[in-house]
DNA sequence: GCAGTGCTGTACCGTACGGTACGGTACAGC
DNA sequence: GCTGTACCGTACCGTACGGTACAGCACTGC
């Protein structure tokens, strides 16, 4: 079962409008949700949201999961790399992270799991982690490995590599944005920045090698 | 009037005992802070903290500036620097801000500052904004354009060079952190991030000439 | 001794919100 | 038509919390 398919079967198409009304919500009061208003935007009964997310936290997970499932990554080249497809790679990545990371939905959620972190009953931090920073990671890393293989980038420690990667892509703008700066990120923005972030990856852990 | 005397003069004792009460509170809360645990954590009225600080924006606003007024930034050289200097001045940057920012009172006032940024009324976001991000960058940027004027250093965009020494600083360590990852970083570790960020830093950024 | 002041401790108010209960409605299966 | 099910809308409960009021205590200046 593909990842598409499981998060369609993962929520009815109700329960998905219910979501996106969570969203939405979240977005406009800059993260924070009470489920009355949830109800009330989204026509349906505080009831049948205890029904189907049994809490508040439950239905924030779900919420979590509802919006990692629709972000997709860009496919990556599986084998023969080239070097400027290793650069157009890394490029695209950062792109799409960017793109991610300061859209509303997310600033919304992670100042929503930010907010609940080191309570002791939410696991709600551990969920945005696990779909956000780790699922990056994840999906780094067969990329940096690839490289390496093909002798196109060297590297000790694989979380060292991820972590310059996203310093460089990510730098202060997150940090920022979850502050509350008001800064609109452009698609030229985001395009410019993210190349730069491939260039100066490779050129901190490209080999001579190139093309 | 200098940063420490005006700091002193911000806040008597007492107060200053109360505001170390909050981030004592916060820390053990994990950012989240009720005005009757504080009084009662403080051991003063809550009409007292009313009087005092306004209303409870004011308390946090007023604490976030107290955690600020207590950090030092390393003294960084004012003329004639070489190679190793810039170097050593990046280095030592680096490890203070990390010791600053993987700290607990660190997390515990940016929870509270992402928790409360997006809501209409609370200035909090931007108050940790000012002492953050962009107290760094207004620290850094004399070192970048000393650097610059020494011809040990080429960059086009100050805040572009900023960004990326934040980026190879940092990295995902703040967010991972703010989002409740159990991560002690050691002080040899603040040492060996700091040193490697420096480095690629001047990989990035350096000129040929050294030394 | 006494008024004034600044503080503590606590009781209290209003409200917002998480969570539950319940009446009413639409609809599917028989 | 009857029944069960799923849902909506809303009223309600308990609690937590921001903010205020007030009584009492310690101290200062006269």
């Amino acid at each position: 079962m593909n990842a598409r398919a499981q998060s369609e079967a993962e929520f009815t198409p109700r329960q998905r409008e219910v979501l996106d009304a969570v969203l939405a919500l979240m977005v406009k009061e800059g993260g924070s949700l009470s489920t009355a208003r949830v109800a009330r935007e989204a026509r349906c009964s505080k009831e049948t949201l205890y029904k189907w997310f049994g809490d508040r936290d439950g239905l924030l997970t779900a919420t979590v999961r509802w919006q990692a499932s629709k972000v997709k990554s860009p496919a990556l080249p599986q084998s023969r790399l080239t070097g400027s497809e290793l650069r157009d790679a890394l490029r695209d990545f950062a792109a799409s992270w960017l793109t991610v990371v300061s859209g509303e939905p997310s600033i919304a959620l992670n100042r929503a799991a930010i907010g609940h972190a080191g309570t002791d009953k939410s696991r709600l931090g551990d969920i945005v982690l696990r779909n956000g920073p780790y699922a990056m990671a994840r999906r780094l890393e067969p990329l940096f490995r690839l490289g390496r293989d093909e002798g196109l980038l060297q590297f000790e420690a694989v979380e060292d590599a991820f972590s310059a990667f996203f310093g460089l892509a990510v730098g202060d703008i997150q940090i920022r944005m979850l502050l509350g700066e008001e800064k609109n990120l452009g698609k030229d923005d985001i395009e410019r920045r993210a190349e730069r972030a491939a260039d100066r990856f490779l050129a901190l852990f490209g080999t001579t090698a190139r093309d």
